[in-house]
DNA sequence: TTGTATTGTGTTATTTTGACACAATAATTT
DNA sequence: AAATTATTGTGTCAAAATAACACAATACAA
């Protein structure tokens, strides 16, 4: 048994008043790199399976306030686009007793500790969100109750804990609905970006190929890019223009949806 | 004091165990007639704002299933199509003392039962769910907290507890956001009906005058709606033909959207 | 019989979509 | 240098969708 959890323990208990009852959020946070989107999920220490990163509730805090704290304590960034998607209620949601062996036995441990015994083995609502990051400004990094924070790509995921895989599949599923409303191209790509990797996202997020010709002058033609000069990338063929987003043409765009058919 | 609330107090500290706390779940019940979106209101007892119904989330009930609940109970009808929309957590809901002075009066009076005062009186975080249903197949009946429940035309609301405002504005916004989605012909129409009534109903939601000859011609293109005979409604002009919905087509739209641009 | 309001459908210009074509170009190879 | 290669920017063109308006059909009233 580790230092560090035994110390988390102890303060975790001294914060439980403070925290809102049967109340957690989750987080998919998304990202796209190699031409994939990844996840950034977190391994519990004594435990296989992987899970969203979550929290709970403070009393005197928003709820969206909560999943922004989740989000930043785990990447280490602000200024993320946020936004909740769906909140989860079955009733096999939390409890111990779904979790797998090596953690349950963590926690079985520490059943002297009441307090915090008690409140981990509640059943929980937890509203989750998705947040859409750019993968090179994250430093995912572990916390006491994690041993690994890796981003994993969402075609091969680990097995994940209670209902996460089904809050993740949700998550991409209102991503595709909603992505007329949805700066997935500000927010999951770098400042500067060729048309290609812009069309390889929408790919990813669609799970189809699209045609690169009508792709492009469609893109074009709803005012959102701005070219920035050429990608002189070092291959034997035409280099690509680098754009960027005309930040207040995108934003006006997306209030109305951008009625779009890829 | 009316005898029914004590006696609603006293059984309801005896449910408090049996609840989820700082969970409760509201609806808007949408509706549909005489031209009009309408949203159905329940004014508590002595208070002069009106409320979304709602209510709390058993300790063995799926949220979904809350919400399933208080619908039953306030309209009398099962089978009715109900989403989740959206869950709020902003620091102001709840607590009585954003309520209005008869009901923090009503409320005041009950100090003396601290688990009924103490439950009232925290702050909870809401699940809003909308509901579509065919108002002429309702029957709204006030339970013993209300002294009025009524369907309200959303062109003219009165005023509303709480966050209630927003609530049915945000119920508004993502009806019609995902409007290609959902089946608001099928749970806001009658059995039959004509062309001119979907047409009114669609302008409803969206708000805007469409156009009726090619809203007629998409809407038949669809292959969702069947031809049931005609209305001779004893009006001096043509009659117009009488449709009813294929479900199955229509479910089947349903789920990939019918990408549909008004 | 004529008039009226509303309905079902037609017409036409314009825009959007989808599938594919082709010349331009940055670097490699000959 | 010249030819080769892979990828890019843009063009073409038929088919479909959209928007605005037109017109004859019809159920009933006057």
């Amino acid at each position: 048994m580790s230092e560090d959890l035994e110390k988390f323990i102890t303060s975790f208990e001294m914060e439980i008043d403070g925290l809102l009852p049967s109340v957690s959020v989750d987080c998919v946070i998304l990202g796209f790199e190699a031409q994939e989107l990844k996840v950034l999920l977190l391994q519990w220490k004594n435990s296989e399976k992987w899970a969203l990163p979550g929290g709970f509730v403070k009393q005197n805090e928003h709820l969206d306030d909560a999943a922004l704290r989740v989000l930043e304590k785990r990447t280490g960034l602000s200024n993320i686009f946020l936004k909740q998607f769906h909140t989860f209620g079955s009733l096999e949601r939390s409890t111990i007793k779904k979790l797998d062996k090596g953690l349950k036995a963590l926690l079985e441990l520490h059943k002297q500790n009441e307090k915090v015994y008690e409140w981990v083995n509640r059943r929980f609502i937890t509203t989750a969100y998705f947040a859409l990051s750019d993968i090179r400004k994250t430093h995912p990094v572990p916390d006491v109750l994690s041993q690994r924070c890796e981003w994993k790509s969402i075609t091969s995921l680990p097995e994940l804990i209670l209902d996460h895989h089904t809050i993740l599949e949700k998550a991409l599923d209102d991503l595709r609905t909603q992505l007329n409303y949805l700066p997935i191209g500000q927010s999951l790509l770098p400042e500067k970006f060729t048309m290609q990797d812009l069309k390889k996202l929408y790919e990813a997020v669609l799970g189809r190929p699209l045609d690169r010709g009508n792709f492009q002058r469609k893109m074009l033609r709803l005012g959102i890019l701005v070219r920035q000069g050429k990608l002189m990338s070092g291959a034997s063929n035409k280099a690509p223009f680098l754009y960027s987003f005309d930040r207040k043409v995108y934003q006006k765009l997306l209030r109305e949806g951008m009625g779009f058919s890829y």
